[in-house]
DNA sequence: CTCTGTGCAAAACTTTTGCATAGCC
DNA sequence: GGCTATGCAAAAGTTTTGCACAGAG
């Protein structure tokens, strides 16, 4: 595998950010430093890296896939206001994948839990009126 | 809400069903029964009964989404090799979505877990030769 | 030098939407 | 009759892909 600058920047990015990123948030970032790069290249790598187990990919349902850093294995919230992702270390005992297994009697290789919540700032917003969206 | 025969029978197909249908999936069963039914008017009802709580829909990564139907909580795993989208009743103490109000301090509406496993169709075929995915 | 990756553009695919008409209540 | 839903078709949005060229090893 050849290690391009695209490829690395790519990745630097996803890794170094916290802000679950789409793969259009990774492109408008990178086009910083490599102007001409395209939105194919950077869709191709981000899904060659999750291939790779190097980063991960989360599909929240009617939004475009998001991309995260790898590090301590932890799930993920959605405000089901703001679309703002919030990251959860989701302790269970036994860990999740284990009941999963044993529950299923199947081979059990990765799961996604995606929790809608209301996150901290949109709950505040609501005592005072019913409102829109707010951005994200 | 006006019942049509249209979404009385988008209703009745997602809910008698247990094969996780996709839009499309509903489409072409329908259509059956309604030869001039639009892709259109199937994921307009589809969205409005998933509104109302009578069908559930399920994102899965790199997949078009799928529709359930309403009944005991489950969870769901999806066999990395076919595709094939199996239901569970994953029981947990606390419950899940308590668990996840309680760690994360936050309002939870909502989760969705879906584990990738492999199903047991899949794990008898590896056991004979590397295979290409099989048919969905 | 060879093989992999890139940029560009077109295409594939899923899902949504505007509009005139049909159907429900 | 008024309001909602439908069918059709176009469009939007995300993601993939074919191809010629550039870059990595």
């Amino acid at each position: 595998m050849n290690n391009t600058k695209q490829r690395t920047l790519i990745y630097e990015t996803v890794q170094g950010s916290y802000a679950h990123p789409t793969a259009d948030d990774v492109f408008r970032a990178v086009r910083r430093d490599l102007p001409n790069i395209s939105l194919g290249t950077v869709y191709r790598n981000l899904n060659v890296l999750t291939e790779l187990g190097k980063i991960r990919k989360i599909s929240v349902p009617g939004q475009p896939d998001h991309f995260d850093r790898q590090g301590e294995w932890h799930d993920h919230m959605v405000c089901e206001r703001c679309g703002k992702m919030i990251d959860i270390t989701l302790r269970c005992t036994p860990p999740l994948a284990e009941q999963l297994a044993i529950q299923s009697g199947l081979e059990v290789t990765g799961y996604s839990l995606v929790a809608q919540c209301i996150c901290p700032a949109c709950a505040e917003e609501k005592e005072d009126q019913p409102m829109g969206q707010a951005a994200v």
